[in-house]
DNA sequence: GTATCCATGTAACCAGTTACATGATTGC
DNA sequence: GCAATCATGTAACTGGTTACATGGATAC
């Protein structure tokens, strides 16, 4: 069997928080799961439609004037129970794979500064990813406060939150460790 | 285009380090890339045809007695150049996808110890992978000590090292957090 | 008048996974 | 006698990406 499509989990994990369009569920995806998740439109479209067939979820119409027609989807009853067994499942193990550190690695003939240019890239993303946690942090503390799932939503940002700053960490005793030496080389 | 084949290049830069069959480069790999990559052979092996039909490798083939027959690639010089381009490259945005978090973020009607029970298991892998660290970071002060890629090898164990350190932490400060949760629910 | 947002999809492609197939040698 | 290692591959599948296609409404 291939690898388990984990996308029909992701969506039928959001359709259990409110009933959504694949419009929606992709903004969701960016605006909340960025840090953990992400799904494309081609992707969504497709198995909202599968899932429909299955029974997982059932589909409503809406028209507004002045409105593109949306197809809000909501999770039934066998959704909630697929989604329920998979969850209680144990991780998958999963393969990490890095391009940059896969890069570092093999750049033997690179010149310093080409690589120095990386982490700071990787620096900077990761800073912004920090700030991004940050703004979430603050919904958590207001809007979305009283939902019953914040504590576990807390402790995935918790996990973004250290992971980015050791990623942090590395890549500036990194670039420091390179730069010195490329200055010694100089020299 | 299609996300950019990234195996081809994975294999090209363990050939630059000595010439390999399919099955060294997958050794190679599951030895000392595993923080950083993976491969496996039913990828290695088209892979290293198409190179040789472009090539960007060269094959000869050994016959050892009481041996398999042994198909040793050679990076060529085209390969070379192609690696290196690719190295200066700037690294394309990578979707991060945590199986984990995810069944976290929607595991509010999980009970907790089954959440427990997955942190402990993630907790168990990457301490294990800390000691993988130790034992690479040996193999970098004993045998690969002289070669010139080993500041840069050092670089990339301190990524994993920092790593693996922040997500044990977290996984330490997540159960305990939802063990104290647990307590009061009880009470 | 231009960019962004809302909204839904199809077509084509391909990277990577799982399963299958084979067989000799070495170490416990 | 059994498991692990050495060694190479094919077949089938599918998940996910990119590119393509459309078009009205709203904000600047």
């Amino acid at each position: 069997m291939a690898k388990t499509n984990k996308t029909r989990y992701a969506l039928l994990g959001v359709l259990t928080l409110r009933p959504c369009s694949g419009y929606d569920i992709k903004k969701f995806c960016d605006n909340h799961l960025n840090y953990i998740w992400s799904e494309n439109y081609s992707h969504i479209y497709p198995v909202l439609r599968q899932m429909e067939l299955e029974g997982l979820v059932t589909k409503i119409t809406e028209h507004t004037e002045g409105r593109p027609v949306k197809n809000v989807y909501s999770i039934s009853e066998k959704g909630k129970a697929e989604l329920n067994d998979w969850l209680l499942l144990p991780i998958e193990p999963y393969s990490f794979r890095s391009e940059l550190l896969l890069k570092i690695f093999f750049s033997g003939d690179i010149p310093l500064t080409n690589i120095i240019e990386k982490l700071e890239a990787k620096l900077d993303s990761d800073k912004q990813m920090l700030e991004y946690h940050e703004k979430i942090e603050q919904m958590l503390n207001t809007e979305l406060r009283d939902r019953k799932e914040t504590y576990l939503w807390r402790a995935v940002l918790s996990y973004g939150r250290h992971n980015a700053r050791a990623t942090i960490t590395w890549c500036e005793e990194t670039i420091q460790y390179l730069k010195e030496l490329a200055e010694q080389e100089k020299l």
